[in-house]
DNA sequence: AAACTCGCCAACCGCATAAGC
DNA sequence: GGCTTATGCGGTTGGCGAGTT
């Protein structure tokens, strides 16, 4: 704004119109305030002293002020940053320990470039520090050609993802027992935080959960990578919407970072379709699948037109996080109609005044998450092939609007789930077989630095065949129904999740996919879950954190 | 010894948003 | 509601020192 602009103007004064209370020689380029031309660059012992005095006097807060009472010829902005990152107390300085280093590893696989809110979790680093340290790493592995993330990291994101899509999707189907819920004072399952806060020793960072309370998980849910735990809980809530919008674009900036993932690959169709994805891409997908880029505005991945799936980019490699920023050009040209403003709104909206009665979320999906989507077709089609076997009749879990959660439950639970719990996962690539398929691990590889070798990353081509195979043996299987796997809704509409149009949206019938796809750990939280005829609080479907999906995403990076 | 490269770091810049008027 | 100000965040730049050629 003004403030800022008035900051980077080149409103030069000569030198010599400038006192500097401070008598020292100092670049004056900067702005001018009030007339008086305020001091750039690095800041000096005598300025730090100043600094110092004046919040000690006046307390941190009103930079702009400063100048006035103390005569620094400092703007405000540049004021309150040299007190967060240099000046004030417990400030921890050195290099980073091991500790910090691993923790800022998975911060950023589960955040993306969140910097101000991974310092937060680094008692007496600062945001830019962490950003610093992560710039020179990323150039530094980017060079050696190693992954940006260390296996086992890309791992626990990409469990953390799936685990938080299948809640997700628990969510969403269960909305429509929302207000039923709500009226009977149903909390939140005990047992669903319960499972959260023991998977905990999965991302130790991960701060408790006892006082996360539905009101809480709905507001941070969206952006929340370890379960809403990791905004300030000062943050306005609007100002949390943002994060969490911003967010939920940081999943399409994974997308984005996906494929520059690819370029890795000598064959970028074949990488992908070890993926899962469908390739080659089709570039004018919006045609075919309007609902994308219309009713499905939630996700922007590739409605914000910053990548071709087909064209892989050349471009720099850039593991930026996109913020949700749409130009109208893009916008208009993949015939997207909503803007970013409304999407947040509508977030806003459904906080403030939650849906009944529909199972569409007004939160963004992660459509086109790639690996996951593979995960799901994949569990579909053993879903299907289980279905033939055993023919379950679908109507034994049909939930009507009027039946209350325990009967659900019992559908759940004792028509299907039973069928889904056993301790080996149905999936016969789970996320993390899939993952470990597609990932160059190194059984010994301990330091976080010490990647993969560029051998062991060739060999994760050829691991991935077996998932490559599936995909294309699915296909030619459903070919006259094939589904496109970029956009996991399509699977829900058809024989994962069947929506009784004859009952409306809220009437769902879960048929074996729906365990299927949950895999035994949340399967069995689900089904405790439903046991306990507590089905949650209606979050919006993308609750979970899909801002953890740049970890999957950026498993690789471009040498 | 000079030139060059690279890593690190501090600071700047642009932008977004909340708050106050 | 619109404008201004204050604040915060993330991306980028540029200076500096160390190491290498």
């Amino acid at each position: 704004m003004s403030h800022a602009g008035s900051e980077s103007e080149d409103g030069m004064l000569s030198n010599n119109q400038i006192e500097s209370p401070l008598g020292e020689e100092g670049n004056y380029g900067g702005s001018a305030n009030g007339g008086v031309a305020l001091k750039k660059g690095p800041w000096t012992s005598a300025e730090d002293a100043i600094l110092i005095e004046y919040v000690k006097k006046h307390g941190e807060g009103n930079w702009n002020a400063v100048q006035k009472h103390s005569g620094l010829f400092r703007c405000g902005k540049s004021c309150r940053l040299r007190w967060a990152n240099h000046l004030r107390p417990n400030l921890k300085k050195g290099a980073f320990t091991q500790e910090e280093e691993q923790l800022i590893i998975q911060l950023h696989a589960t955040m993306g470039n969140k910097w101000a809110q991974m310092a937060a979790h680094l008692p007496g680093r600062t945001d830019n520090e962490i950003k610093n340290y992560w710039n020179t790493r990323i150039k530094r592995r980017q060079r050696a050609g190693l992954p940006l993330y260390p296996p086992e990291v890309s791992l626990q994101a990409m469990q953390e993802s799936q685990r938080c899509l299948n809640i997700d999707r628990i969510e969403s189907e269960h909305k429509s027992q929302h207000d039923t819920l709500l009226s009977k004072n149903y909390g939140i399952p005990n047992i669903m935080f319960d499972n959260l806060k023991a998977n905990q020793s999965i991302l130790p960072y991960v701060p408790e959960l006892r006082d996360i309370t539905a009101s809480s998980m709905l507001m941070k849910g969206v952006s929340s990578s370890q379960y809403g735990s990791f905004m300030s809980p000062i943050m306005h809530r609007q100002k949390r919407l943002r994060e969490e919008t911003t967010l939920l674009s940081s999943f399409s900036g994974g997308m984005k970072n996906e494929f520059h993932l690819f370029d890795q690959f000598q064959d970028v169709n074949k990488a992908a379709q070890s993926f899962g994805l469908p390739f080659p891409f089709d570039p004018d997908s919006t045609t075919k699948n309007p609902e994308f880029f219309g009713e499905n505005q939630g996700s922007h991945t590739l409605a914000n037109g910053n990548f071709s799936a087909s064209k892989p980019t050349a471009e720099a490699v850039k593991l930026e996080l996109p913020s949700l920023q749409y130009s109208e050009t893009d916008l208009g040209g993949r015939g997207l109609s909503c803007s970013p403003s409304p999407l947040i709104e509508s977030v806003d909206t459904f906080i403030q005044s939650p849906p009944t009665g529909t199972v569409e979320s007004v939160c963004p999906s992660p459509r086109n998450s790639g690996l996951l989507d593979a995960l799901l077709h994949e569990a579909k089609t053993l879903s299907s092939a289980k279905n033939q076997l055993s023919d379950k009749s679908s109507n034994s879990s049909t939930i009507t609007p009027g039946d209350n959660a325990d009967s659900f439950a019992l559908n759940i639970c004792e028509k299907e789930w039973e069928d889904y719990g056993h301790p080996i996962s149905p999936l016969g690539h789970t996320a993390t077989s899939l993952f470990s398929e597609c990932t160059p691990i190194s059984a010994n590889e301990s330091s976080l630095d010490e990647s993969p070798s560029a051998e062991t990353f060739t060999e994760a081509n050829v691991k991935s065949e077996p998932v490559d195979q599936i995909w294309i043996a699915d296909r030619e299987n459903e070919s006259s129904t094939w589904l496109d796997i970029t956009f996991p809704e399509a699977l829900l509409d058809s024989d994962w999740l069947e929506h009784d149009s004859a009952c409306g949206k809220g009437q769902v019938i879960v048929n074996n996919a729906m365990g299927t796809l949950l895999g035994d750990d949340l399967g069995n939280e689900y089904k405790q879950m439903a046991a306990g005829a507590s089905v949650s609080h209606g979050w919006g479907r993308s609750s979970c954190s899909w801002d953890s999906m740049p970890a999957v995403y950026q498993m690789y990076e471009l040498p």
